[in-house]
DNA sequence: ACTCTATGCGAAATCGATTTCATGATCAAC
DNA sequence: GTTGATCATGAAATCGATTTCGCATAGAGT
């Protein structure tokens, strides 16, 4: 690759005048029409790491996810990717697996390679933010907070499990389970909460924790945690997944023992986008993941730029897609 | 952050004996002690931007796909991810929705960030990799050739789509359709000329042509082109979808017309992570995504670590998983 | 005892861009 | 006509690591 000394020589300018003319720092129309045409002649691409260094800042951002195979992540992702590249950014997808080691990892890269900030669904609440923010970095939380005051997004979680709920209530269902992500992420623990508070009101002679679940938020955790509410001597006759993933275990499991949705209710916090029951049997509350996303990257491009507000939070509300009559 | 020059103050040393000593260059025991003792004081981290600029060549590689909302390279991007960042490498994620200019500035930025590889699922077969390959950079290209003698792993496709269509002859099926992506996109040609090879032996009177549809590879396509084939005069009675997104559309469709399958058969060339269907009515081709992206990422880090035998492409088998009859 | 090689280590060059600083030219104002 | 401001431009410093080069010391071989 071309180097900005071999356009400078061969435009007949000093390297400085060339950087110039790709920064948009006024330079001499003749000279700028020589230094595009040796660029042009050579090849020239600037060379970003010296860029860089230099700079001290780099146009790349860090999406840092725990679950690269959850549609709802790759839905934020795709949001964060468009708006970041119209702005000429370039997304880093880290994948964390919902390891604090590997998160860790992915941060102090963050660092070291100068990126510009970083979008973080955290894996756990304890997540340590210390260093990125020491280096002057940006950080946007999405889906979950994190323990620092920083910009963030999130869904709102209670709200939709109580919409949820509310829904499979006004179906008709009176024994209503609920199986959502492990106890110690928020998400999971308030979209439970949400549950809790409708049957609560609706069914006071219910024991709420004999039809909670806490599991994982994946495939497996669905099934596993479904079977376990089937087999109870007095099984639910519908359930609350907390989300996408616990959803579509649920409903492996339930279409395994026959009881497909909607003689069992099901209400899904988040999307099935690649269900192939339709028209829906299933009565979901739609989160606006890629949304969430877009929202994102704009609060972090704006702090890149230097905004320095306080911390705002943005709450985004699910949407209830109630379940139609199964054609 | 602290930089080599201060840990080297601290250390009583020169920077060039700290980088050895984060190199792994002989270096005298009590030197050693001393810088390290000195780094871990200061939180001393490398600056990576400066580590690239110097040593050419980064620790990052690029996997560059279509879409990074279908599963299929969700599960590849996991089975890249895992193996380089075991080996110390990150990996950037760039999504370049089928557009050859999206593609072509993320290889651009893959050159001038010196990023150490690249992974490759071509947009189409026209990619031009003449400047990645000027600047030295090694190429392996997955699921889709790309016009260079270059390193690649491939799935069987033709066979693949053989083996989903034979299996819907031998459950009885007689009039058998296929949907598959873009005529242009080297894989949806070919398994459409796996399930055309076998339509024009066993059914030797149908015009494969009226029964064969090319559209996207997305879930509104497998939509779009399942309606027209249950509008034909005389519809199909069993579909072979290209891959798992058309699947996805098509077994919508045709639950929404009431042809829940194995009413009409569908056979997926690829696998269904996320469908409800369970067991599965429908017959699937699993394509080993996950570890065509492990092996994708072997081969790259290989050249990277300067291997330059021929050219290899590595052909990875799909495994048949029949359809069970519904429970 | 006298080379010869090996080894540890610091000084300085290097990677390729950006940016500061100094210089000379141009032009307006009084 | 002198002063001052403005502007284009080049030389050189800078970002922070790695690496080459050369020197000094230590140990091996004859």
């Amino acid at each position: 690759m071309a180097t900005i000394y071999e356009v400078a020589k061969l435009a007949g300018v000093s390297p400085a005048t060339v950087s110039r003319v790709f920064n948009g720092v006024a330079v001499s129309d003749e000279k700028v029409a020589a230094v595009r045409d040796a660029a042009r002649q050579l090849k020239f691409t600037p060379n970003r790491t010296a860029r860089t260094l230099r700079k001290q800042e780099s146009e790349v951002i860090a999406l840092v996810i725990p679950d690269i195979e959850n549609p709802y992540f790759t839905e934020l992702a795709r949001g964060v990717e468009d708006v970041a590249q119209k702005a000429g950014y370039s997304v880093v997808l880290c994948n964390t697996d919902s390891q604090l080691e590997k998160e860790a990892t992915y941060l102090q890269i963050a660092i070291s390679e100068h990126m510009a900030g970083v979008i973080l669904a955290a894996a756990s609440d304890t997540t340590n933010l210390d260093d990125i923010q020491a280096a002057g970095r940006p950080v946007v939380a999405v889906d979950r907070g994190t323990g620092y005051d920083i910009d963030g997004v999130v869904m709102a979680n209670r709200t939709a499990g109580q919409a949820a709920t509310e829904h499979l209530v006004r179906a008709g269902y009176r024994r209503i389970a609920c199986i959502t992500g492990p106890q110690l992420i928020e998400t999971a623990y308030e979209r439970a909460q949400g549950w809790r508070a409708v049957v609560a009101r609706q069914f006071p002679d219910v024991d709420p924790d004999e039809l909670l679940r806490y599991s994982t938020f994946r495939v497996d955790g669905g099934r596993e945690v479904m079977e376990e509410l089937l087999a109870l001597p007095e099984p639910p006759d519908a359930v609350v997944a907390g989300n996408n993933l616990l959803g579509v275990g649920a409903i492996q499991v339930l279409t395994e023992h026959g009881l497909t949705p909607p003689k069992l209710g099901v209400a899904v916090v988040g999307s099935l986008p690649f269900t192939t029951l339709s028209p829906s049997a299933v009565t979901l509350v739609r989160l606006p993941a890629r949304h969430m996303g877009v929202t994102a990257a704009k609060m972090l491009l704006e702090r890149i730029a230097g905004d320095d507000q306080p911390a705002r939070t943005v709450v985004l509300r699910g949407e209830l897609q109630p379940a139609r009559a199964a054609g």
